[in-house]
DNA sequence: GTGGTCTAGACCACA
DNA sequence: GTGGTCTAGACCACG
């Protein structure tokens, strides 16, 4: 999986982002062991007390529980998963209309503007590195 | 018009974005005239330098025009007005697809969320300012 | 004769600096009449309280002279035009030789430079309107 | 190396001007580490935030390169740092046959000021630092 | 310690 | 009153 870092925003809340992310796609399973703080910050090349302070966050939200002697494990509380990632959802979408009504397009429009992306393949499939 | 900030981005970067959002949307016209940063940075409750750094920012894109005396106003090339406005919208989607793809909605899924959050008149319509 | 005011400095100085250049290349004789500060206001488009700060600051230096209820000459002393004449030529070029000496140009290069550009007629003498 | 600085002009753009001007010439050389902008700022004795909009504004023509926690650098594009040192030369050498035209010298008889001055040693050389 | 942002308050040139 | 620049001083994210 590949750590996609923009600068306009806290690092460690992109983090957080992230793995929440991973979390609710089912990336990470209910119960799986996370890599220790030093190797996930290895892997995104973010300083560890950077990464320490997003495991921080993730742990207040429960997504997250740390064992003292054996490191992380992500909840096993699927109900908790499956309520954030709709919960979340929703919270894109919302945000998405939002801004595109402040552009100027009623949220009839958007699903055209949509299909429209999607059947660019070319350009869209290889959007993946882009920088907004 | 109202401004809405908060604090996940630097403040004048917001300003610039909701004054494009607003020059864009056709909410200010092409050839208006802006009011003064000072009262732009009050009505915002932003420090004028803030607003300032706003300004130079659009100027810089040429969405603003200054006259160094007497006020800044709406550029009147509508041409890139409407070349903003398709970048922007294509941008919003195609970072809003790439979030709803992390939490595991396929592009096609996506408009049948949508649909569901606009039928869902009551909560949506009064949701309106800000789901942050 | 045109005005060419550019943003980089008051604009009164740049004032001083055309009518100065144009006394001392002869433009205006010793002893003539100027314009109204009015009249030549309106032909800079400049505000006439700008126009008069530099009409001050050209009678410190004793190039114009103010009769009370004829208007302002320049004045007849050819010597003192001479002098700054000179004075000036050598003050621009010194300035010139240091500014591409930073740029790293030894001085003997500079001539080299300069009929490059003298050289290169279509460019330059178009260049009138340029910015820099 | 020395800061030298006037009122003529925004302090910021003379810092842009020196600092650009250093690169040009191959004081700074590509890649080279900067000094942090407080350590600059004080040694140019200017506001920090000062040199900053200067430094916003070096990286915005590309000469300099940030690493938000670690400093500075000096683009590594010769090609670039290139282009600019004869674009430069070329808007200052423009500019001052400009000026002299106006005090009356035609760009035939540039050279021969120069030489004079060159030859003339001793004040030459000492008045090196500025003569504004 | 590094860059970046923000505020408060002042001053300037210009109309 | 308009934009623009500058200072002083503070706080933040990151390493």
């Amino acid at each position: 999986m590949q750590w996609d870092l923009n600068s306009d925003k806290p690092v460690y809340l992109q983090l957080v982002d992230q793995i929440t992310a991973w979390i609710i796609s089912g990336y990470y399973k209910p119960g799986d062991k996370l890599p220790s703080v030093r190797d996930m910050a290895a892997q995104a090349t973010v300083n560890p007390n950077t990464m320490q302070k997003a495991m921080a966050e993730l742990e207040r939200t429960g997504l997250v529980i740390t064992y003292r002697t054996s490191g992380r494990i992500i909840t096993s509380d699927e109900e908790l998963i499956r309520r954030l990632k709709a919960e979340s959802a929703r919270n894109q979408t919302v945000e998405y209309l939002e801004k595109m009504k402040q552009l100027g397009y009623s949220p009839q429009e958007v699903p055209g503007l949509i299909s429209d992306i999607i059947n660019n393949d070319t350009a869209y499939n290889n959007a993946d590195g882009r920088i907004v």
